[in-house]
DNA sequence: GAGAATGCGGACCGGTGGTCCGCTTGGCTG
DNA sequence: CAGCCAAGCGGACCACCGGTCCGCATTCTC
C-alpha cells in the first residue's frame, strides 16, 4: 500500500532510537521482564506516550525489534537459494530452515526469549509463529508417507527450538552452541527418517 | 520429616480453602494471568497475608494447587504398576507417560498453563520438570543405540506435549483430545522407531 | 480461665503497562 | 522569511499487581 501522508523527520528518527535501544536493553539484560517500557523510553530518550503510539503496547515494540533482526533469515527461506529457499527439496530444506532458525535463537537468546513471552504469554499468538510453522508444514506434507501428520509434527519440531529450552540448555545444562544444533540435527534426523 | 509442632485447626481449614479457591479460579479464568492473588484471597474467604505466609509467593500457590491435582499420576509413574510404572520396558514406557502427561494437560488445561508460565515464566525451573524429564531421560537411554541423545530427545518430547501448545491446538486449531493424542503418538512412535 | 504463641487480614508500598492532553515542532504556503 | 496548522511529543497520571508488615483475634496449653 501507498503512504499515506509523508512522515515527519523527528517520527522517523525516534522510531530508529527507540529499536536500537529496545534492542541493545533487551540484549543486555538477563531477563525480559527486567525491561520496562520505561526503561525503553528512557534509554531512547523519548516519552513513553511516543513509545506505545508508535508501537501500540509492549508486544507490538518487541514484535518489531524482532522482525527488524529476523528479516534477512526470513527473506533467504522465502524467497532465496537453496538449502533454504523454496527451492530446495524438503527432506534437505527443513532440517536447514530448523538449524537456521535455531542458530538464530542462540545469537539473539534474550529478544528470542522476549518475544515468546509476548502477548498473553503464549508464542502461538505471534504472526511469526504462524509464519514458520506453515513452511515447515508444506515442506513436511511434500515428503513422502506423512501426509496427515505434518501440521502436528510441524508444532512438534518447532517445540524443540523454543526459545525458553534453547536458554535452559544453553544457562543451566551449559550446552555449546555447536552441541545443541548436531543434536536438534540428529533429533530431525530421527524424524524425518535417515537415509 | 515429622512435623515439629501441631498445626492450628483454623490453618488447616485456610490451608484447603486457599487450595479449593485457586484450583476452580484457574480452572474458569480464560488466562491465568486473569486470576489475582487478591482474586484468590476474597474467593477462599481468607486476608492476602495468609495467603502469602502459606505459599510463599505466586508460584508456590501455583506449585502446590498443580501438585496436589498431579499427585496420583506421579505415583503411578514413580512406583505403579506397567505401563506408566518402572517395570515397564522403555518402549513401552516412554509412549505411556507421555500420553498420561498430555491426558492430564488436556484435563487441567489453564491449571497446567498458569504452572508453566509461572517462576520467570518458564516452565524449565519448575521442580516438576526436572522430575519427569528425569524419568524420560533414563527410560529412553535404556533403548538400544541412543545413549548421547537421550537427554535433548527427553526435552524435545516434552516441549511436544506443552501446555501452550495443548491450548494452542485445542482452542485456536480445534483440535479433539482424541486426535492430539493419536497425533502425539504418532510422533513419539516416529521418533522411537516403529517396530 | 489466664497467658502465650500462632496465625490472621487488610492497609500499604513500589513498580508496571497503558492513557491523556496541553504544548512543541516540523513542514507547507504565500 | 513569516505565519499557520496539524502531526507528533512527553511525562503526569491511573488502575492494578505481587508482595510486606504489624496490630489484633483466635487457638492451644496448663
Amino acid at each position: 500500500m501507498a503512504e499515506r501522508k509523508a512522515a515527519r523527520a523527528d517520527a522517523l528518527r525516534n522510531r530508529e532510537a527507540v529499536l536500537a535501544a529496545a534492542d541493545e536493553l533487551f540484549a543486555r539484560s538477563e531477563s525480559p521482564r527486567g525491561v520496562s517500557m520505561d526503561d525503553v523510553a528512557a534509554a531512547a530518550g523519548v516519552g513513553k506516550g511516543t513509545l506505545f503510539r508508535r508501537f501500540g503496547d509492549r508486544t507490538g515494540l518487541i514484535g518489531a525489534v524482532f522482525e527488524s533482526r529476523i528479516e534477512p533469515l526470513r527473506a533467504a527461506v522465502e524467497a532465496g537459494p537453496a538449502p533454504l529457499g523454496p527451492a530446495a527439496p524438503p527432506r534437505e530444506r527443513v532440517p536447514a530452515v530448523l538449524d537456521a532458525l535455531l542458530r538464530f535463537k542462540l545469537d539473539n537468546r534474550h529478544l528470542s526469549l522476549a518475544l515468546e513471552e509476548a502477548g498473553s504469554g503464549s508464542p502461538y499468538q505471534a504472526a511469526h509463529y504462524a509464519w514458520w510453522h506453515g513452511i515447515l508444514r508444506d515442506a513436511l506434507s511434500r515428503l513422502p508417507g506423512r501426509g496427515d501428520d505434518a501440521d502436528f509434527t510441524a508444532h512438534a519440531l518447532l517445540a524443540a527450538t523454543r526459545a525458553d529450552l534453547v536458554e535452559h540448555l544453553a544457562g543451566v545444562e551449559g550446552m555449546s552452541p555447536r552441541g545443541m544444533r548436531d543434536r536438534l540435527a540428529a533429533f530431525v534426523d530421527t524424524v524425518l527418517g535417515r537415509v
